[in-house]
DNA sequence: TCTGGGGTCCTAGGACCC
DNA sequence: TCTGGGGTCCTAGGACCC
């Protein structure tokens, strides 16, 4: 049966996010900043308006924004994380079939609602007023439709937030007006490619033969212009499957000599990581650990840089992760270079509760879950970092930029917003 | 001088997404 | 001088097995 797929994707979020709790901002042009300050990954619509790019790194737009007096925020996830889920948890009052597909975007099955626009439109104005962010929704036989028609609600304003494909001359007519690149699935390379092939339109490749886009676009291409032609390849999850990889890496603030340093850094990540691991309930049964020095964070060979170690046994402790993880660093530590980057990726994890020891697997397992337990919920209730391990612990040279952090207004008691 | 074929699994790299 | 972080999937190639 044909299904009606609704895309909801909050309209400029983080930017959204800080408005919500200063409305001061509206009307005005802010960008928000990547970690360490590094790059512009989010920016109202004024802000667009002045020409700033997406991505641009912030000491090249830097003079943009100086002259319009655009405001500025480093990047704060525990307040964009915290909002996401207000969102959705307005969302679940409305309707049962919803995907979180990103932190500020979620899918919908709206088959079996009698009238999916007006439904539609009654879920963009609860979200706007009950959580001040405001959102568009797009619809579509199948997901890569409702992006498209997302797109087209946020570009036209007449729609007021909400558009529907539903009749074929629609159907053309938005696929026609719509860059190949703009297309969910279709990114710089592809697009390159296309171009050289005078394909620019989503339409145009909605035409092509199946063999043609196959044996030039992989089967990833096939499926796009299937979905575009309205018929669905990308299955509609309500369930999330289980995830393959935990990564937790940063760059630094600034250039580290120092072995410690380097330690301490990967200890600091390696304990985010245990602590997302444990929250899902799984355990690892490796990880890759890389270390990046100053060339390779300009773009220069990573040659040696990343070392894939096994435990002993699938973990989540804190301890067993640092202990591996710190030696394969130390591995690739050389005195004198200069370190930028370095990070780890949890790999082949398994649910906790299906895991049985083997015979030879002698760690005592309860005592070493009864201490992470009390450390995850010590800094649960008292706040992250309350309880640490001591290699994470030290001068902390590596610790990012973050100069224009924003509040925690949703999360902190002391940065709650006052109303004065 | 001559040197098979088919299958699986793993990994690295590249593409995409937000 | 200063350029993010966290995910997914696909493909090709190597190792290994029978």
């Amino acid at each position: 049966m044909e299904k009606i797929i609704a895309l909801l994707d909050c309209n400029n979020f983080y930017a959204s996010c800080e408005r919500a709790f200063n409305p001061a901002l509206n009307g005005k042009p802010i960008v928000i900043l990547s970690n360490n300050d590094g790059c512009i990954i989010a920016r109202s619509n004024e802000a667009k308006a002045l020409g700033i790019p997406m991505g641009e790194p912030y000491f090249k737009a830097k003079h943009i924004i100086e002259n319009n007096n655009v405001k500025v925020f480093s990047s704060n996830y525990t307040l964009y994380g915290d909002m996401s889920a207000r969102v959705m948890a307005t969302l679940a009052e409305f309707v049962k079939d919803i995907e979180i597909y990103s932190i500020d975007e979620a899918f919908i099955d709206l088959t079996n609602y009698p009238e999916p626009e007006k439904l539609a439109n009654t879920i963009r104005q609860s979200v706007g007023k009950w959580t001040g962010i405001p959102v568009s929704i797009g619809i579509g036989q199948t997901k890569t439709l409702a992006k498209a028609a997302n797109r087209v609600a946020k570009k036209y304003k007449s729609y007021n937030g909400v558009f529907r494909i539903d009749a074929e001359e629609r159907r053309q007519k938005a696929l026609k007006s719509m860059h190949v690149g703009d297309v969910w699935g279709i990114g710089r390379q592809i697009n390159k490619k296309l171009a050289s092939c005078n394909i620019n339109t989503a339409y145009d490749l909605s035409i092509q033969p199946d063999n043609w886009i196959k044996s030039n676009l992989t089967i990833c291409g096939l499926r796009t212009a299937q979905e575009l032609r309205g018929n669905a390849c990308i299955e509609f999850e309500e369930t999330p499957e289980a995830r393959k990889s935990i990564v937790v890496s940063r760059s630094f603030g600034g250039t580290v000599f120092e072995h410690q340093g380097i330690k301490e850094a990967l200890s600091n990540f390696a304990e985010r990581a245990a602590v997302k691991l444990r929250g899902d309930g799984l355990l690892a049964k490796r990880a890759q650990v890389f270390l990046y020095h100053e060339l390779v964070a300009r773009g220069g060979s990573n040659h040696n840089s990343t070392i894939t170690v096994e435990f002993d046994y699938p973990t989540d402790s804190t301890c067993e992760i640092i202990k591996a993880t710190s030696a394969a660093i130390s591995s690739m530590f050389v005195a004198g270079m200069g370190y930028k980057k370095c990070g780890l990726v949890l790999l082949g994890l398994i649910n906790k509760a299906g895991f049985t020891k083997d015979l030879f697997d002698n760690r005592n397992l309860h005592k070493q879950d009864s201490v992470m337990q009390a450390m995850d919920y010590l800094n649960n209730s008292m706040g992250s970092g309350t309880i640490m391990l001591a290699s994470s612990k030290g001068k902390g040279g590596w610790v990012a930029k973050k100069d224009n952090k924003s509040f925690c207004y949703t999360t902190r008691w002391d940065e709650l917003p006052v109303v004065h």
